[in-house]
DNA sequence: TTAGTAAGTGTTTATATTACGCTTACCAAA
DNA sequence: TTTGGTAAGCGTAATATAAACACTTACTAA
């Protein structure tokens, strides 16, 4: 037992998980095995150790249910409405993450029946306040990807243009012209060539570009 | 006494509360008058109600130390390093507010035994992360001024155009071109001349104009 | 009447963004 | 080995946006 002279919250991490996935942005949900909500979709997510920053937090809970770390993660906003959860007070740092396609393996995770990608036009009704989050994730993702280099967060080391050129059509749902695009993605002077080509299909072989800080989200413009 | 299953944080709201005044940025900043760190110059912020949300907390704060309400204010980021605070684990949601020049009058409240706007680059050492929380709402304040309607928020309700563009001058450090200034604020289609004019000195009245829409931030652009 | 002050106003130039089609390298089937 | 199909790769002209730049106007005070 833990006692304290006021009244404490419980805190909570949850996290918008997003990868693109058969020409799709798709994200990760949970159906949870365990009331309040039990059965119902939800966003992964956990409390809080006190030990651990609200970071760390969301690595452990993005770690448990995808088994990858290194990924992009951002803290998103802080959700406090004080009847959103059934059981007690429970504020919710929320975060967003960002998976490259090539890296997605799923672990069913304890507290979880079972898990899913789901398209965002294809939602299931889902758990506390959690449509409004996935809501505000994909706003921002959208905005950012406009400003900042978020989008080679989905591709693998090594991409085509034209690959960088899909997430950015996915995402967007806007076709972009080519010699456009790839004068935009250059001029950036974010990637450069491996070297290598990628042969794919029965026509000329594209080249294969890498970040060149991986890892780092740069501000451009 | 509240007793609870696992250890539960304490949630806490600090707030960067941004003016324009002397023709500097400056921030409101208490003296704090108890342990810990007493003595030492703060954010005014404090501990939530549990039947509050958080921007509930943010505002109530605002109000005990300036007495003012409908204010522009939004959260910032969520601080939690485990060791932020040497009582007791402390979560903190920081947000910024931005005051009119003309609405400002200070209110002593009583976890403070002093209260006073700061220039950023004549701040004192502060307690906490405070200095950081400060740095991060510096930055979000000058990179959204570039794409929203931020810095209407410092002005009252009629102003000239020279003050929408000295609060412009004094946020982004640099001069602006008066006539490219002026084409830009009158195109956002956000500003509307009153009809009224402003005698002040010895040269030609300013029109004064008003924001169509006071108390919403557009995005431009 | 004159001198001083800040308000108010357009045009030109440079830069950034958008629109748009053909050639190249490779594969597979005739 | 030639031919047809496929996506990769590439440059230029037109338009839109942003930047540079100086004089006239309305008022006050001496």
């Amino acid at each position: 037992m833990f006692q304290y002279e006021y009244p404490h919250p419980a805190v909570t991490v949850d996290i918008t998980i997003f990868t693109i996935r058969d020409n799709q942005l798709k994200l990760l949900l949970i159906r949870r095995a365990l009331d309040p909500y039990r059965g119902r979709w939800a966003l992964p997510g956990g409390f809080i150790n006190m030990d651990e920053d609200l970071e760390s937090a969301a690595r452990r809970e993005l770690a448990e249910e995808t088994g990858l770390s290194g990924i992009y993660l951002e803290q998103l906003y802080t959700y406090s409405k004080p009847d959103r959860d059934p059981r007690e007070r429970v504020i919710t740092v929320a975060y967003y993450a960002l998976i490259p396609s090539d890296k997605l393996r799923l672990y069913a995770a304890t507290d979880a029946e079972a898990v899913g990608w789901f398209g965002l036009e294809e939602l299931p009704k889902l758990a506390f306040d959690h449509a409004e989050i996935v809501t505000t994730a994909h706003e921002r993702l959208v905005a950012k990807l406009d400003y900042s280099t978020l989008g080679f967060q989905f591709l693998a080391d090594e991409f085509t243009l034209m690959e960088l050129q899909r997430v950015y059509e996915i995402i967007l749902q806007e076709e972009l012209d080519k010699r456009n695009f790839r004068k935009w993605a250059l001029a950036l002077d974010q990637i450069e060539e491996t070297g290598e080509q990628r042969r794919d299909g029965p026509h000329r072989p594209a080249k294969l570009y890498r970040v060149k800080s991986p890892g780092t989200v740069a501000i451009i413009k």
